[in-house]
DNA sequence: AATGTCAATTGACACCGTGTCAAGCGACAT
DNA sequence: ATGTCGCTTGACACGGTGTCAATTGACATT
């Protein structure tokens, strides 16, 4: 038993660029971050970042795969699948996102801004988009369901709404220029969808 | 009477060159827009650019100040300005937005573009997003001096949600993505702002 | 007609960041 | 000793921004 498994002390290189990656990602908020600064952070050669990584782009979304691993997202994900109610499963799953989002914002960002311009990166984001759609298509058909659904929205528009309104760019202007706490976030998105979806009936 | 004023034929070449570059990022979208494209669209050297506007980022902001006048963004806000309280003032805000967004969507989508990495792009973006959360606090106080505020919203995340939800962002993701129509847009962003913002009681 | 001025032109170049290529080197195995 | 694997150094092409110098052509001024 032994090198091959999680935190050993000397991991192999692709693992050790993806952990100085996220690091240094995590650090500078994603801005201006070069393969350079990647490969000094390693410890290696600029161009050894190449003979495991083709491209910037495939490194950075390799990188977002391997902080979800990390995390735990798919465990996570569980209690709001089991929930009961559509109400139940609209809360955890918010409360999961705003948990989520800050630890993955670094990566994230990096993401996003890549996306502009670079085709791979593009749809490597929207992949990562639509997977919370269905998140939030759950929800509403689970709402719609229980007739529970504010009768001003149909199932569609419910759907494109939720999945606006828990969008990075939404989290990053709330947490970092109007300065709501991680806590405040939940909180709060939490109240405006209910307001949003729910019928105004049992809103409380 | 004559040479410098609207639209005469022959305009001086600075206005040239922004009607060139609203031109080009109307039909781009935005996206990957260089120097020399405007410069060729203009139908001059791209170093002649550089005769007008310091740098891309200083064009691109010209640009959008010109948009601004072009559409006449002062006078457009003036009948929301005017609105007898603040439910129709918030209506007559979404309206407005819901309009003009569209219609600069390609130059601030560049700039947006613009503000990853530059620090002046950056700040000249700040400005506009100022200006118009001074719009949502205008809305919101109005609403809390008529008691109409929701119970559950503080003033301050009151603006801040507001804000929030009318970014350019979420308007891009629910038309380009989502496929709402501009009378969607407006519509459904107006109901969802009555619902987070206005008190339970009076909705309708 | 000679002169100056001004906008724009051409062409070259520096700087940066990504991505590529070739040659070399040390450690470890066979 | 031979190979080969992972990494190194150093060089370079490409594309985009921004700068510089020398030149041209049109229009006024005298």
């Amino acid at each position: 038993m032994s090198s091959e498994s999680e935190q050993s002390k000397a991991a192999d290189t692709p693992t050790r660029i993806l952990e100085a990656t996220v690091r240094i990602l995590e650090a500078e908020g994603g801005k201006g971050v070069r393969m350079s600064d990647i490969a000094r952070e390693t410890g290696i050669s600029r161009q050894a970042l190449y003979l495991h990584f083709a491209s910037r782009t495939e490194l950075l979304t390799a990188a977002t795969r391997w902080v979800d691993e990390q995390l735990g997202l798919e465990e996570r994900l569980a209690p709001s699948r089991h929930a009961r109610s559509g109400e139940e499963r609209l809360a955890l799953y918010i409360e999961l996102w705003g948990n989520y989002i800050p630890d993955v914002y670094g990566v994230a960002k990096a993401l996003m801004l890549a996306e502009a311009g670079d085709e791979a990166a593009a749809s490597a984001w929207r992949d990562r988009m639509l997977a919370m759609k269905d998140g939030c298509r759950a929800i509403v058909e689970m709402l719609a369901a229980e007739g529970r659904l504010s009768p001003l929205l149909a199932v569609q528009p419910a759907i494109d709404s939720l999945w606006t309104l828990m969008l990075v760019p939404n989290w990053e202007h709330l947490t970092q220029v109007c300065g709501w706490s991680r806590e405040e976030y939940i909180e709060r998105i939490t109240l405006i969808a209910r307001q949003m979806l729910l019928s105004p009936a049992d809103q409380v």
